[in-house]
DNA sequence: GAAATTTTATTAGCCGACTAATTAATTTTT
DNA sequence: AAAAATTAATTAGTCGGCTAATAAAATTTC
């Protein structure tokens, strides 16, 4: 048997809730929820994307995303506007107040990049990335 | 400013999100939900804790356990006993289901640490345990 | 062109996580 | 000993995440 603390999986459940918790810490003042911070990064880097294409990207469900696309249409953060063409689809926007959320992740974001990565050498931060990224690509 | 995709935040979330799914798609089916497996890991390790004690080591609200082990305890993996001496105070027990429950997840976690390393060399498994230690030690 | 299939999105219902408020019991203080 | 403060746990209400079922529209197929 394994030692279960001295695990990646056990490492990695607890940065998660590390993060988690920074995060929310200094994002909640704002009006942002834990997860609506990824949604906000993605419509920063292309506006008016459809329900299932945000779903797709942030590795999660169309109804999850729906939801949370609602609630933040209702504090106006964001807009849904109906496809023209195909009746389906519902395209979100950032609105002017979104776009101002989004600057505010990404000052949490560089904070909590900045904390997590003290101490370590530029090489160190290098290595960290590669094996992660060896990582993700193995869960995919 | 920074390329968001290339940070570590970006893949600590990415990967967190894979794990997530994973670690569903393996104990979904025992009837086991994500967050239940770290507190029959707890139990396991220690029987007969307390709420608090547990919300403590899971770095959770007490709030967010004591609804858990309700849950758990309605489908017989835990049992919960009020304590005798501190009447404010209860005790968490793993039934025998809760047992059988728990190699469940020894198992899910084992397959999910060895399909995340994959193709990595002891040093590296090592050097990434190493990092992730001291990213963990920063964010605390 | 009509029927069958697929796609897009929403709704309902559940669980994990949080905060805030409350209850109950124990400790401290006075 | 009585009052005040602290501690342990629960409850109510919100949001992120999931699955399953549904509704609506667009494509395929026949």
């Amino acid at each position: 048997m394994r030692n279960t603390e001295d695990s990646l999986g056990y490492l990695l459940i607890q940065i998660g809730k590390q993060r988690r918790t920074k995060s929310n810490a200094l994002l909640s003042e704002h009006g942002i929820h834990a997860g609506q911070d990824l949604l906000l990064y993605y419509l920063n880097q292309e506006d008016g994307q459809t329900v299932s294409a945000l779903a797709e990207k942030m590795n999660v469900q169309p109804a999850t995303i729906s939801n949370m696309i609602d609630r933040m249409v209702a504090v106006e953060l964001l807009e849904k506007v109906k496809g023209k063409i195909d009746k389906r689809t519902a395209r979100v926007y950032l609105t002017y107040k979104g776009r101002e959320a989004f600057n505010h992740v990404a000052d949490a974001w560089n904070t909590i990049e900045d904390k997590s990565t003290k101490g370590l050498s530029v090489i160190e931060k290098f290595m960290l990335k590669r094996l992660l990224n060896t990582v993700s690509k193995n869960l995919s």
